[in-house]
DNA sequence: TGCGATTAAATCGTGCACGATTTATATTCT
DNA sequence: AGAATATAAATCGTGCACGATTTAATCGCA
């Protein structure tokens, strides 16, 4: 044993925390989706809303955050980084003012339609799993998201 | 129809991500623990740091990182603001000058245990499932996170 | 011995995530 | 109609996460 770290003798007690698994993996997405990004030049949270705006143009900023389980501080910010990059346009509601209705322009629309033709399958070659089990273990972990924030403080 | 989002009529796209449903969780999981670390005084991953030293004193922070896989860019303030707060403390090592050997206080020590003795407890509740379950679902999600490092690039 | 390469940590800039607050518009209720 | 209330988004400050770079110490090897 002569320079065996810690962690490998007796296992990292982080190890018996799910949370753990949950953030480690989530920095791990992170890492993968990282590099395959960089080529359309969007960040993940910026992927994710471009998914969640894909094919529903008009949603305001509220809607997206409710798919995102995001807020206004988080997401204004992002959304016009978004504007700014001339992947989405943001318009205020003339029925009502306060709401600020999103789409996504042409370019937007090109973009995610291409990153969704190839990312999805660059994803699953590098978990190096089968379909159905990350299916099971998606089902569960949104078993297990609704229940915490369901117990979370309003 | 007058009222009912889309994402309630036909699904929220998102849903079928695996990958979303690791980052909302992720989301979830700090929200239930963040009035629960507030009273402690310390941030989750301060909570994921102190826990991974708990125990194992004189650890570098590289050997930190590799617990949370995280690097120094990230680590170093983070510890520092733990040193800050009396709860860590960094040396430098007298053979290699170059590493940082980390320890709790004994205020750190004190407090990690404390919060050790309530807060798991108080997650479980939160997640309304049992532990057979959740340990299940923890291993799944290590072996993920474990693929996914495994196929990122170095 | 000494100098190039390696290694450990720190620094810097950007973008998220979030609590708390603010601004602006709508709604409610006398 | 007009004041109190409610709602939608934006703003601000803090702490993470990360790529890229820097600083400083150690190692390797001719």
């Amino acid at each position: 044993m002569t320079d065996t770290p810690p962690a490998a003798r007796d296992g990292d007690p982080l190890d018996q925390f799910l949370c753990f698994s949950v953030y480690a993996t989530g920095l791990a997405f992170n890492r993968v989706y990282k590099p395959l990004l960089d080529r359309f030049g969007i960040t993940y949270p910026q992927y994710l809303a471009l998914v969640a705006l894909r094919g529903r143009s008009g949603q305001t900023v509220s809607a997206l955050g409710a798919q995102l389980h995001l807020e206004s501080n988080t997401l204004t910010p992002l959304i016009k980084r978004l504007e700014a990059a001339g992947l989405v346009t943001r318009t205020r509601d003339k029925q009502d003012e306060r709401v600020v209705r999103l789409a996504l322009t042409d370019a937007g629309s090109t973009l995610i339609d291409d990153a969704i033709g190839c990312i999805p399958a660059a994803m699953l070659e590098a978990t190096g799993m089968q379909p159905e089990e990350l299916q099971g273990l998606n089902r569960k972990l949104a078993a297990l998201g609704d229940a915490l924030r369901s117990n979370a403080q309003p």
